[in-house]
DNA sequence: AGCACGCCGACT
DNA sequence: GTCGGCGTGCTC
């Protein structure tokens, strides 16, 4: 019987994703513990690896054979039990590596980098000799796949002859800043004696003697030197005269430190009451019990979610708040601080990887009780949670794109289950999945209403672009929204205009009658494909050529659809020359903290017009906007995705929300081709239940969520042969485990067919009930291992955002 | 991922 | 006959 450390070693690999047996060296058996990250050998020539402590447990059998842990990587756990079981439950039902999922929850800076290092073996080969394969200077560190296989195989010879070694170092990442603290050693009594000591025109010294004497307050060593007008070279000479003690202490990099202002709760309306009265029971009962808070624009969702917050609080526990990872992250997040200062947390992406460590410690040390931040905030490593809540529950962002694929919801509830606590999921314009679920009672349905200041939704007008089209109106602009824009222009008022970029690559439309070329067996729009000069069906492969006239009204105006953000803003300029436009997108908010500069600028009012993408949309709270034109409604409605009504409403619903606030009455314009489409329709009237009905209707005719459960297999190679013979391969394994009512889609070429020089395959399974399509899948995945070789890549989204 | 083993072709 | 190609299996 002895003790062995179950360790996940970080080799992302179907065949090593179960945990490894390691010796526990005797000077280490007191200080490994489960959820520590540990250096271990691995493999044949024993390179080292990272790993995770998952389990110590007395093992009996072979245990002679075992190798022992290198050494520890942390001091104590970067993980504790509750993550380490959540990390199963995510590779399992997300299908993804062990150590992937465990890396997701940490920082990045619990990443361990890797280097290689060249040793020669007893002189057994000269240092010449050894350089003219390498040269010396990389020694230290070198990449295998940076020689060339000359190098590759002289050095695996050399190495297998024994006169070489190949050193594996793991190196952590994880550094704390370090500062310099200074502490005063004299005494109000002994300035003058030093001073009279000093030479007169020492002023610099003179002046840190003065301070030093009547401060006896620690401070840093930059803001003495700040202070001070001085420089460490001063600093150092006092600390060698023994006025002063310099020590490095560990600082937190605070990535909101300016965020002073206190705000106090609001009063709040009846049905915010019942909504928190509603959720304290359930955290006054200990009850997992999910709640979709449905609540239009300016109806006082955060509100509710801050006094909830403050409630879990009072009963001495913690709570977690998700954001979608958008431009009014910050915005969000020094709401929360405002209300809750030191007691908060922030994590996202906009964060440097250093702030994401020195926060993420913060809470581990129990020094943060609320936790803000985008999807991976979910992980953080908090306790005895009172209540999670996903504000903008209907959020894409909220779903990761690469493995582990997880639905940060999913991961909510989870965590929600484990710590008995309620969930509060809200939105102005739900998930159909959502909404569907309060309608069964899954979820509890709490609603607001109501405006908090009773101010009038905005009046929003559905502009026919087709209409405007055939009057001479270019493709951008209507005669009404440039009338309405001037009009802003002129008394002062500022406009947000939004070009949706969602899609804009990939399908054809026509400009004189909106017609959309449709497949004739899914009625889901054509995609174009510019490589086969083609229109293909993703979902069933169907496939037909380029129209050159609009088989609908015959007009020879049917084409490729898509403007970009820089090209409006000239046609804008060139429009209205004297106004001041502001660019939102991609491009211009690349550098950190572009996001805030632009919308600080927008807010100071130094410019007119705020012209920018989807990420406008939302929660943007500007009181002199009374404008808002969507220039394309479409893009996102004609996209090949049964999600893209649901993205257009919510798109729509919100946009429309940022205009008029308070006094002034906002105006909304929505510049469409489809006007009669439901998505537009009710999208004017912010009408989500009748949404919701129509749509669900609509899903159900479909057989698509949330009526079905979805899964997509995408094989990829870079033969377009491969990644197709894979996937009917998988289709034929799969099928035969499939009951009669699984409907399998496919095996189709992505829209984007290819991507990076690799060609897409995916089948997509909709299903109500089907036992062994789990383990089935992950049976594929396993056995894809060997495929792995010839450069094939099977990835599995459970739930895809978008069959795209 | 990276290393060893093992089985076929072009060479001293 | 052997050196070395890379296909395949395994890593506590």
């Amino acid at each position: 019987m002895i003790q062995v450390a179950k360790v996940i070693v970080d080799v992302p690999t179907m065949q090593t994703n179960s945990p490894y047996s390691y010796l526990i060296p005797k000077q280490l058996e007191n200080e490994i513990q489960i959820g520590m990250r540990v250096v271990v050998p691995f493999g044949n020539g024993n390179r080292k690896v990272q790993g995770f402590v998952v389990k110590i447990e007395m093992e009996t059998i072979n245990t002679e054979k075992l190798k022992k842990i290198e050494s520890l990587m942390d001091l104590e756990p970067v993980l504790n039990t509750e993550l380490i079981q959540l990390s199963s439950w995510l590779a399992d039902t997300t299908f993804s590596f062990r150590v992937t999922c465990l890396l997701t929850m940490l920082p990045n800076v619990m990443r361990a980098k890797y280097s290689k290092q060249l040793k020669i073996v007893n002189d057994q080969i000269s240092k010449q000799q050894l350089a003219a394969i390498l040269p010396s200077t990389s020694w230290d560190n070198f990449e295998t796949d940076e020689l060339s296989t000359l190098q590759q195989s002289e050095l695996s010879n050399l190495r297998k002859q024994g006169k070489i070694e190949i050193v594996y170092r793991v190196k952590n990442q994880a550094q704390t800043k370090k500062i310099f603290q200074i502490e005063s050693r004299l005494s109000v009594d002994q300035e003058t004696k030093i001073l009279a000591s000093l030479r007169k025109n020492a002023i610099k010294l003179r002046q840190l003697v003065h301070y030093l004497a009547n401060h006896a307050t620690k401070i840093t060593q930059t803001s003495l030197e700040n202070k001070l007008n001085i420089t460490s070279a001063t600093i150092k000479i006092g600390e060698a005269k023994g006025w002063l003690i310099r020590q490095k202490v560990e600082q937190y990099r605070d990535p909101y430190k300016d965020v002073k202002k206190q705000t106090l709760p609001l009063t709040l309306n009846q049905d915010q009451q019942h909504a928190l009265d509603e959720i304290s029971q359930n955290i006054d009962k200990s009850q997992p019990q999910t709640f979709l808070l449905e609540g239009v624009t300016g109806s006082g969702k955060t509100e509710v979610y801050l006094q909830t917050i403050a409630y879990a609080l009072t009963k001495g526990k913690t709570a977690i708040m998700l954001v979608p990872e958008i431009a009014l992250t910050p915005l969000m997040v020094s709401r929360v601080k405002g209300r809750f200062s030191k007691k908060v947390a922030v994590l996202h992406s906009g964060l440097s990887d250093g702030e994401k460590f020195d926060e993420w410690r913060r809470i581990k040390r129990h020094e943060a009780q609320v936790v803000v931040g985008a999807r991976s905030a979910i992980f953080a490593p908090i306790e005895n949670v009172g209540v999670i809540i996903i504000d903008e529950e209907h959020e894409t962002s909220y779903k990761q794109d690469d493995s582990p694929r997880y639905h940060a919801r999913n991961v909510a509830q989870w965590r929600s289950e484990f710590y008995k606590c309620p969930l509060v999921l809200g939105s102005a314009t739900p998930s159909l999945e959502s909404r569907a679920r309060s309608e069964r009672n899954v979820y509890q349905l709490l609603r607001l209403p109501k405006r908090i200041n009773g101010h009038p939704l905005p009046k929003v007008k559905i502009v026919d672009m087709r209409e405007e089209l055939q009057a001479g109106a270019d493709q951008n602009f209507s005669q009404p929204l440039l009338e309405a824009i001037d009009s802003r222009l002129k008394i002062s008022q500022q406009s947000i205009l939004m070009l949706n970029r969602r899609g804009y690559s990939s399908f054809i439309m026509c400009r004189d009658c909106g017609f959309v070329l449709k497949c004739p067996n899914c009625d889901i729009s054509l995609t174009l494909h510019m490589d086969s000069h083609s229109m293909k069906c993703h979902y069933c492969g169907h496939e037909e050529p380029i129209p050159k006239q609009c088989p609908n009204c015959h007009s020879r105006k049917i084409r490729y659809y898509g403007t970009g953000t820089e090209k409006v803003e000239q046609e804008l300029q060139l429009k209205f020359p004297k106004a001041r436009i502001l660019r939102m997108d991609v491009d211009t908010t690349r550098r950190k903290g572009a996001h805030e500069k632009i919308l600080r600028q927008f807010g100071e009012q130094r410019a007119d017009i705020l012209l920018g993408t989807q990420m406008i949309a939302k929660g943007l709270d500007f009181p002199n906007v009374t404008l808002v034109g969507v220039l394309n409604a479409d893009t996102a409605l004609e996209l090949p995705d049964f999600r893209s009504s649901e993205r257009t409403f919510q798109l729509l619903t919100q946009v429309s929300g940022r205009a008029g606030r308070a006094d002034k009455l906002g105006e909304v314009f929505i510049q469409t081709f489809n006007p009669d489409h439901y998505a537009v329709q009710l999208a004017k009237t912010q009408n989500y239940e009748n949404f919701f009905r129509k749509e669900m209707y609509i899903r159900h005719q479909g057989k698509y969520p949330p009526y079905y459960y979805t899964l997509q297999i995408t094989a990829a190679h870079k033969e377009e042969k491969m990644a197709a013979k894979k996937m009917y391969a998988v289709l034929n394994e799969l099928q035969p485990k499939l009951s009669s009512q699984a409907i399998i889609l496919g095996p189709t070429p992505k829209p984007i067919a290819r991507v990076k020089n690799k060609y897409y395959y995916q089948i997509v399974i909709k299903y109500k009930n089907e036992p062994n399509l789990h383990a089935a899948v992950t049976k594929i995945l396993q056995e894809s291992q060997s495929d792995y070789r010839q450069g094939i890549q099977l990835s599995i989204d459970a739930e895809p955002q978008s069959f795209m």
